[in-house]
DNA sequence: TTTGTTTGTCTATCGGATGTACAAAGTGTT
DNA sequence: AACACTTTGTACATCCGATAGACAAACAAA
């Protein structure tokens, strides 16, 4: 049997803490007045609380607020400035590194190229990374308070990369090997949950606690947000969209199934259907996405059919995500995002005509407000948000 | 913002109660000693928890138990005598109710027959299947502590039904009008999300976490068991999977889209099967999956062929739910399981085949344990889990 | 009989939330 | 300027419930 959860007052107290903080970090600037009458706590228990996260530099205070009539309120800050957070979105040829503060805001990030390295060379691009982006900052009470990584790929439950098809990878402990070498605690995470955790936080999927998130790039891979937690499955392997079949007897797919959404609606789609159709690029043999659209936005009536039939097939798989989540959102992310123009009205088109009518009762579907950071700035929260977690945790009432 | 959860002692006192409860439901006959250790709680807490439960009657002390060494304990049970809760099954053209105690054992059940009733005449046979049923119980505590209702349609997140095509209802109050009437708490609940339940309270799902119930009858509905909790979407309309499309430009269907799922896989489109094939019933015009079912339990090689066919194409979503979930554990429950012998095969090859490895690493693939009782069985332990859940909260530490 | 173990209760203690009183710092009115 | 009234934040007594440890009762094994 699973170990139950057993209750008491230290419980109740780090409970009570994060409420409070996460009033703090959604309304600053707040009274501690405010806190009370908004968590439903006594005036006296947020006091207490407040003047512990104070020691621990998690918040501060500054100068007096209006009056309302009667004294005028102390205002409470989160402090975003109490230590960095480095997120890592790892693709297939590419490496983007950020660092951000807690809040998430951006304060550096660098992007580096590759083609065909081994792990082994990656590791090293990773570590270069980190240690670029470890330079950059300035000193706060906690430093690096963590780091996180996106992979194209399916991580188990104990953060081991099971398999990343795209870079050849198979069983391998990163979390391991950069927590050894860094020293702080390292968060590996599948790329589309990192992103639908970075639309979450600060994307475009704020305030909403039923989120679908797709990503689509050179395949499809979705991230669940489910009554406001991350669904990950039994091993960690949930949101295998890309497979899911759309069309029985359709083409074979590499992963041995056929009819697969993803040989339709994805990056990988998108270019081999603009070779079928000898689609002409200037100055270039090969095609891409960018060049896809930037023929686009010249007016190109052959690639803007592609992608409309694109924003179609889109529409065929996102028709089934309604109706069997019933989400209250659905953000279309990655690299296709950036195409937003002339796959929104093919989708939306499709899915008006095709899902249940209810299903469409406050539903938005929306494209990534952060296009291609989501999963680095996914990555990055989930290194605050454990950190948070810790540092209430221990708590020490104050810090060195 | 949503109104947070405050934490204070009693909330404390309440999930320890529970606990030990849940403690007892889950291992009895189980000493104080012993749920002190599994818990993890502290004997004397235990033991006062314990002494207000007993005197609440939901749970009751028996004979000593075998000695290990030094004084006998006490054991405990589950007083599933303590009250009875009513299930009822509303299907298309059938009413099954039962009489359950708190175990969810059966006690007695009624089932009828209909056709083309209107809501009227439908609510009047449900009066009297509650009344006939609440005439079957004995004295006990408490008496009929709930009523459950399972039924084949959308039911909004306030216990309304908001549709129901195949009975042709809209915007129906249900729970209002039962709950005047018998003056106790009453569950209005989707017949796929009851039938989920009940497979995880009470059958094949027991100890799982994260399950699929495929509901196969007239049309294919879902209900979803995420991290052990019912999982019903934004607005209570997850699961209708039956209108996932498996394939593009397929066979048109009533809900306006095209290539649903359930035109392949559910009752209904096996007996339209068996209709363009001319299958021929002795004795009968009708052609019906119980009549179908005898002709293949007596060797009949079309029939047979006509449910692996159906078999089939349970897999290609089934698939999708896999790839998808990642769960623990898929069951296929409701009228078609009955065929379970001619299904299996076949379903189980597709998935082998086409779902990713991975994800079938702990899957397991399952028919009902409790066939057509399933969403009865299920809505009777909501009720069960409402009352227990309120007996708690008012702890008066004794009833009268 | 002796020794050691297990069970369940009782009592003192402790941690933390709550309620109330109160001082400090405002506003508005006369 | 004097006054009444509000609002904010802290201090203190109180209460609730979990915990630790002592204890007696009931048993097995030597």
């Amino acid at each position: 049997m699973r170990q139950n959860k057993r209750w008491n007052q230290q419980v109740v107290k780090k409970e009570n803490k994060t409420l409070v903080l996460d009033s703090i970090r959604n309304n600053a600037p707040i009274s501690r007045a405010d806190i009370a009458s908004l968590t439903g706590l006594n005036k006296g228990t947020v006091s207490s609380l407040v003047n512990e996260l104070l020691g621990e530099k998690l918040i501060y205070e500054s100068g007096p607020g209006k009056s309302s009539g009667g004294r005028r309120p102390v205002l409470l800050y989160f402090n975003q400035l109490a230590g960095y957070s480095i997120g890592i979105d790892l693709g297939v040829n590419y490496l983007l590194g950020i660092l951000t503060n807690l809040e998430g805001n951006i304060c550096h990030e660098k992007y580096v190229d590759f083609d065909n390295l081994t792990y082994e060379e990656i590791l090293q691009e990773m570590i270069k990374m980190v240690d670029y982006l470890s330079a950059q900052t300035e000193t706060t009470p906690y430093g690096i308070i963590g780091i996180g990584v996106g992979v194209p790929g399916i991580i188990s439950n104990d953060s081991k990369i099971l398999l990343a098809p795209n870079l050849n990878w198979r069983n391998i402990d990163l979390k391991e090997e950069l927590e050894s070498k860094f020293g702080v605690p390292v968060t590996i995470e599948n790329e589309a949950n990192a992103g639908a955790y970075g639309e979450k936080t600060f994307g475009i999927g704020k305030n909403h606690h039923n989120i679908i998130y797709v990503s689509v790039g050179i395949g499809i891979g979705v991230g669940l947000i489910l009554n406001g937690r991350l669904y990950k499955g039994n091993n960690g392997f949930s949101g295998e969209f890309g497979h899911m079949t759309i069309e029985v007897g359709g083409t074979k797919c590499s992963c041995g199934s056929e009819g697969c959404w993803e040989l339709y609606a994805s990056e990988r789609a998108l270019i081999k259907s603009a070779q079928r159709n000898n689609i002409h690029i200037p100055d270039s043999k090969e095609i891409s996405l960018e060049k896809l659209i930037s023929l686009a936005k010249n007016g190109d009536h052959d690639s803007i059919q592609l992608f409309e039939e694109i924003g179609k097939y889109l529409g065929v798989g996102i028709n089934n995500i309604i109706n069997i989540f019933n989400p209250e959102q659905v953000i279309i992310g990655n690299r296709i995002a950036a195409a937003e123009t002339w796959l929104k009205e093919p989708l939306r088109q499709w899915v008006e005509n095709q899902t249940l009518w209810f299903s469409q009762k406050d539903l938005k579907v929306d494209f990534s407000a952060l296009l291609t950071h989501s999963a680095a700035l996914g990555v990055s929260a989930f290194a605050v948000e454990k950190f948070l977690l810790q540092a209430i945790e221990t708590n020490e009432g104050a810090i060195s």
